[in-house]
DNA sequence: AGCACGCCGACT
DNA sequence: GTCGGCGTGCTC
């Protein structure tokens, strides 16, 4: 006899306790198993129900005694495929997840938690069929949809009964996914009075709870919220919203989550025109294409040179073919256009997959693709593993982007996934950047992928002319405002001449941090080792001195930080020395706002930053009008810089470029050089000449100027030598082990012992270099203190079973201390 | 992660 | 002599 018993993986345990487990199937079970299958098993002395995912099965008489029994069988939506399973041991090794967070990437959403299986009789028979189930029989034709869990409740061994009903075929069985939080409407707040009203009523007596002045001037700064988003940053409730909404200040509208809203722009399919360029790469991917085997390509275009029409004919090209395409972005949000032009190209052929889809939602395009009633789809990191039947292509555009790496677990890296079903599949990968990633364009360059360049900007557009202002002479000539001469005369002429100009400064807040005049201390948070940022909530127009500083601030904004939320008042003199003053450091988006309207007269602004885009339509709305030419200056953080086209933007300033290029991580330079090209590439996307200006206190930094250069290529050169000759990746891996703990003598002796274990299991031959303890770069963040190791390898196997064996053991030894591996990360 | 087993001190 | 503290180790 064979399928008696099956080796699974239970879902949900922790690390060390992921392994296979044998358990006995019974007999009415055997049919519906195969591997692959999702089963319920009881688990653990108190014998919990856990999901489980068969890998094998098997046939063991002789243990039969010692097995537990299989309880039931998940529908076949929710089962894998041989490809799926095999990437869950792919992603096991390649990131040191249990088999269960590489499954939860695979299913729809809390597969786990949310689905529910009803029950109903179907029209076979009359009377029960056998005696001692008739009461279980009576009670489903009672109640047609019976919830498992109901009849569970009702019926001590309805398990036997359910399986004995189905199998006979009096039963069907029907599983459906809980939409009750699958949020489908969202409550939108925001003021029914005008924010000057609303800030006098808050300094007026007439209003008294704090609470309720809190949420009116969030709302002052923040035209429309969703309620959460209230509740979240004010910790207030229902209750207070409700008061504000009787007393007629603030309005509350239901407003549905939009589904499918890309599908609303669909259009004409419109016969592409390719440059000689173009058209060459296209021939070139094309017959790597029809090699039929795993490939790989690196499509290497400047800004403008059309990167997106090579990628829509190649998507013709496999679809043609009968095979499907998975496209991935690095956020919905930021590339509306690449979404919208796919989406209204092929129709509802496409599936959208992104973090803001419902539970029910999700579900829904998941069952669409399994049927195969889509062939394209498109998405964020995680639409790579999108469960289509005959993959033949997957793009990822702008793949230099860090958001292709998961920060949490399981800590996967999008290509590597693309890479392994690529492999499966016969299929095509294909990298598209401007800036390709470092690691990428290395593997171009020694073969490992097919480079293909698009080096001319399609139409003839030329790049626009770039300025490096360096700041100090600025500085040192008196000039102590954000703008250079040059940028402030630039942005003055564009605007007498009605045209845009667009302000990068990646940094948000109003000031970056107050420093006590007196100890020189900077007030941080409590819960986090870094600065807290002075956010303020209405325009400040008074000149701020020694003298009315606090008076000024205190009234006009709140201290926050951007690590775990916390917010707090502006206090008079240093909590530290109970001295000093404070000095407001830094500028930020808002003050920059702030700035620009004392600057220029008559300017219009519009401010795009993580505090302006918190609701789902905010990011559109300051994109749509500004496009409507509804303001003259767009300020904005990293958002800015993403591919949209603004004919009218002439002018475009980079108002510090070093904050990124001064940090700890070995990719600023990288970083920096991707940043200020696609900058530089927002102005002068029409007929009209763009002149960008790079502002810096750097100006002879070789990644600037090759930046202003526009010059890819040097840059490459110069970095890929650098990374040579000091070992960093794409010639070594690393690995970065991190210990964190609310107690910071947990985290050292879970750091020391990892230390040991390193000592006591690594050997000559792994060629490690490990560097460290030490105190990461934010060293206490939400409460927890964090200390990492680095180790400079190669991930051959033999060191990841040593990394894994490393987890395993420093789980079981320390804890109160929780160790993560994170290989290659995104950041240091 | 849970949960039981077991070895030790405090208390009826 | 018994109750309950949590350190240790296992889960088919």
């Amino acid at each position: 006899m064979v399928n008696e018993c099956v080796r699974v993986h239970i879902l949900d345990v922790p690390y060390h306790a992921d392994r296979e487990y044998d358990y006995f199937v019974p007999e009415y079970l055997r049919d519906g198993i195969k591997i692959g299958s999702m089963v319920i098993v009881p688990f653990g002395k108190a014998n919990r129900q856990k999901l489980a995912l068969v890998v094998a099965l098997s046939d063991c008489l002789n243990e039969r005694g010692s097995l537990k029994n299989v309880i039931s069988v998940m529908n076949e939506y929710i089962s894998l495929d041989d490809e799926m399973l095999g990437l869950c041991e792919f992603m096991k090794s390649n990131t040191l997840c249990t088999c269960g967070d590489a499954v939860k990437c695979m299913l729809p959403t809390s597969v786990v938690s949310k689905v529910r299986e009803l029950y109903t009789l179907t029209d076979k028979s009359e009377s029960a069929p056998l005696e001692n189930i008739s009461q279980l029989y009576e009670y489903i034709k009672a109640n047609p949809s019976s919830d498992i869990k109901k009849i569970k409740e009702k019926f001590k061994d309805a398990d036997y009964g359910i399986s004995f009903l189905l199998k006979n075929k009096y039963l069907k069985k029907e599983v459906v996914i809980d939409e009750k939080d699958g949020s489908k409407y969202e409550n939108i707040v925001s003021l029914k009075i005008s924010a000057e009203d609303a800030l006098a009523l808050c300094d007026s007596k007439k209003l008294r709870s704090e609470k309720h002045k809190e949420i009116l001037r969030l709302l002052c700064e923040y035209p429309s919220l969703s309620d959460k988003d209230i509740y979240e940053r004010t910790g207030t409730q229902r209750t207070q919203l409700n008061a504000l909404c009787e007393k007629e200040l603030i309005k509350i509208e239901k407003v549905p989550v939009m589904r499918d809203k890309y599908l609303s722009v669909r259009k004409e399919k419109e016969e592409l025109k390719l440059s000689k360029e173009q058209e060459k790469a296209f021939q070139q991917l094309k017959s790597l294409y029809n090699e039929n085997a795993p490939r790989a390509a690196l499509l290497y275009g400047v800004t403008g040179s059309g990167k997106t029409s090579v990628m829509k004919m190649m998507i013709d090209e496999v679809i043609k073919s009968g095979k499907s395409v998975i496209i991935l972005v690095p956020e919905i949000s930021l590339t509306p256009q690449t979404v919208s032009v796919f989406c209204g190209y092929y129709g509802d052929r496409v599936a959208v997959i992104h973090s803001n889809l419902s539970a029910g939602e999700r579900f829904d395009s998941y069952k669409k693709i399994k049927d195969s009633m889509v062939d394209i789809v498109i998405g964020t990191r995680s639409a790579v593993f999108a469960p289509l039947k005959n993959l033949g292509m997957i793009i990822i555009d702008e793949e230099q982007e860090h958001t292709y790496k998961s920060e949490t677990s399981p800590k996967y890296l999008a290509h590597d996934i693309a890479r392994y079903r690529c492999a499966k599949n016969n299929a095509l990968m294909l990298l598209a950047s401007a800036t390709p990633s470092l690691t990428s364009y290395y593997k171009a360059m020694s073969g490992k992928y097919a480079l293909v360049k698009l080096s001319e900007r399609y139409g003839g557009a030329t790049l626009p002319s770039v300025i490096i202002t360096d700041m100090r002479k600025e500085r040192a000539l008196g000039n102590m405002s954000a703008f250079g001469t040059k940028l402030a005369r630039l942005v003055s002429d564009a605007l007498e001449e009605k045209k845009q100009s667009i302000l990068f400064l990646n940094r948000r807040g109003y000031h970056s941090s107050l420093g006590c005049q007196n100890c020189g201390k900077t007030i941080e948070c409590p819960h986090c080792s870094v600065a807290l940022t002075y956010h303020a909530y209405k325009k400040i127009d008074t000149e701020i001195t020694a003298e009315n500083a606090y008076d000024i601030m205190s009234k006009s904004g709140v201290l926050r930080c951007h690590y775990c939320g916390y917010q707090t008042r502006v206090s008079e003199k240093c909590p530290s020395c109970g001295e000093g003053y404070f000095d407001y450091i830094g500028i930020g988006t808002q003050k920059l706002e702030n700035d620009i309207s004392l600057l220029f007269e008559n300017c219009r602004t519009l401010r795009m930053d993580a505090d302006t885009t918190s609701t789902k339509s905010s990011y559109e709305n300051i994109l749509g009008s500004f496009l409507n030419g509804e303001a003259d200056v767009l300020i904005g953080t990293q958002m800015v810089t993403k591919g949209h086209n603004f004919p009218k933007v002439t002018v475009v300033g980079v108002m510090l470029a070093d904050t990124m290029l001064y940090t700890s991580d070995y990719r600023a330079s990288e970083r920096t050089f991707s940043m200020l090209t696609q900058v530089i590439g927002r102005a002068g996307r029409a007929k009209d000449k763009g002149i960008a200006v790079i502002q810096t206190n750097s100006p002879n930094d070789t990644t600037i100027q090759f930046a202003a250069e526009q010059n890819y290529d040097a840059f490459y050169k110069n970095e890929i030598q650098i990374r040579k000759s000091y070992l960093f990746p794409p010639f070594c891996d690393i690995a970065v082990l991190t210990a964190s703990s609310e107690s910071e003598n947990c985290v050292n002796e879970c750091v020391n012992g990892v230390m040991e274990m390193i000592k006591k299991y690594f050997n000559e031959d792994l060629a490690a270099i490990v560097y460290g303890p030490f105190e990461a770069p934010i060293y206490k963040a939400q409460g927890k203190y964090r200390k990492r190791i680095i180790v400079k390898c190669r991930l051959i196997k033999e060191l990841r079973d040593i990394f894994a064996r490393i987890l395993c053991e420093s789980a079981k030894s320390f804890d109160k201390a929780r160790l993560s591996i994170d290989f290659n990360p995104s950041t240091l």
